[in-house]
DNA sequence: GGTGGATCTGAGCGATGCTCAATTTCGCCT
DNA sequence: AGGCGAAATTGAGCATCGCTCAGATCCACC
């Protein structure tokens, strides 16, 4: 029963380690955000030796691209769930602005690595999948906004522009509560009361002027 | 003419060298982001040896923090500029605005920086330091909705909530645009012109509701 | 049962953050 | 003038990290 000269056994996982890796990597920058992140300590999790991650993500980058990419899948996914089943247009902005903050609430350190732009390069592949899905939502948004306009026909530039304030408020409002800026200015503060205001105030954007 | 017994002439800076390493990693991340920033290159570009940083800053958070400190003195400075000599509330908010954008699209890297809360532990005097400039910043958005409030007297809710609301639209116009989402959603953009657009949308959310 | 591709290991390189004792500089006191 | 002591700086050293590479191992398939 000799030790197979000097190389301890490995654990193969046959194609499923990517998994459990991304999974690891989800739960590490869950409880430590992203200065706790390190392939050497998501192969330690995994049981495997420091290298083996390298065999299925390219580099660091790679590994927080696809994170990205899977959490801009899951917005998408949440956001396309909360409209299901409602045709009022107004209804329908309302329920996808909630899901976009409360998704990003929920998952604040998956959601930063989502807007960290430098690991996405585009001249990888991973990167330009994760801006692929990135795009699906930008473009959810905008047609919710056209939904509002039906009868005014605003111009193209118009509703560019008031997609563009409307998703800047939710994004800013996100951000600003993720990071404390809001409870540290305000104290503590009825989360869900705030948000409804926000909300209201982007789609007050989004809607045409009132005559 | 020997070496002092292995050790090389020290280049003395005499209290300055804080400032040097801080005008250095200010440009170290302009040039590379944060990724780029490490004591040590710092320390080589001020051409002193690598632990003489660590005589000036507890560790890599406390230059951080003071980079973001720094960061909202300058912000602040610039927003008291805008508004110096005008008296119209309106006026005063479109210029306060402008200028907070202006001043995180000329400076991406710090703004950045200034809007990472790991860096500025609440522990440290360095942190406690940064939080306390930062929150100047919201005062003074804060002041002016209620300056654009003169005659509805609108609830401290209602005006929190709309300072809020205001304030998230601006922070969030600004992180799209520095990180990307927008001009690869929408293409290459006026920006001046879309800005002036976002900020119309702000002021409009900051005053009360027209009757 | 053997072969080949996919999978994993272990060692190693260069870089980083941070610590510590030793050294140098310079204001200040006598 | 001369020297004392605090402030400033150095160089060596430790632990960790990202990444590479040759070799060992596993498994499906023929």
């Amino acid at each position: 029963m000799r030790e197979p000269r000097g190389q301890a056994r490995a654990t193969y996982h046959h194609g499923n380690l990517r998994q459990a890796l991304i999974d690891g990597a989800l739960a590490l920058i869950a409880e430590q955000d992203i200065t706790g992140l390190s392939l050497r300590e998501v192969a330690r999790r995994a049981g495997v030796a420091r290298s083996a991650p390298y065999h299925h993500f390219r580099d660091k980058d790679a590994l927080l691209a696809t994170l990205a990419a899977e959490g801009f899948r899951a917005l998408n996914q949440r956001i396309d769930d909360s409209v299901r089943g409602l045709r009022d247009p107004r209804g329908m902005a309302e329920a996808a602005a909630h899901a976009y903050i409360d998704f990003a609430i929920e998952n604040p350190a998956q959601f930063r690595v989502m807007n960290r732009p430098e690991f996405a390069k585009l001249d990888q592949p991973e990167g330009r999948e994760m801006h692929e899905v990135a795009d699906g939502a930008f473009r959810r948004l905008l047609l919710m906004v056209q939904a509002l306009d039906t009868e005014h026909c605003a111009s193209d530039h118009e509703l560019t522009t008031r997609a563009i304030a409307a998703w800047s408020t939710l994004h800013g409002f996100v951000r600003l509560w993720i990071e404390g800026p809001i409870e540290r200015s305000i104290g503590p503060t009825d989360r869900m009361r705030l948000q409804r205001g926000v909300v209201d105030h982007a789609i007050q954007i989004a809607s045409p002027a009132r005559t």
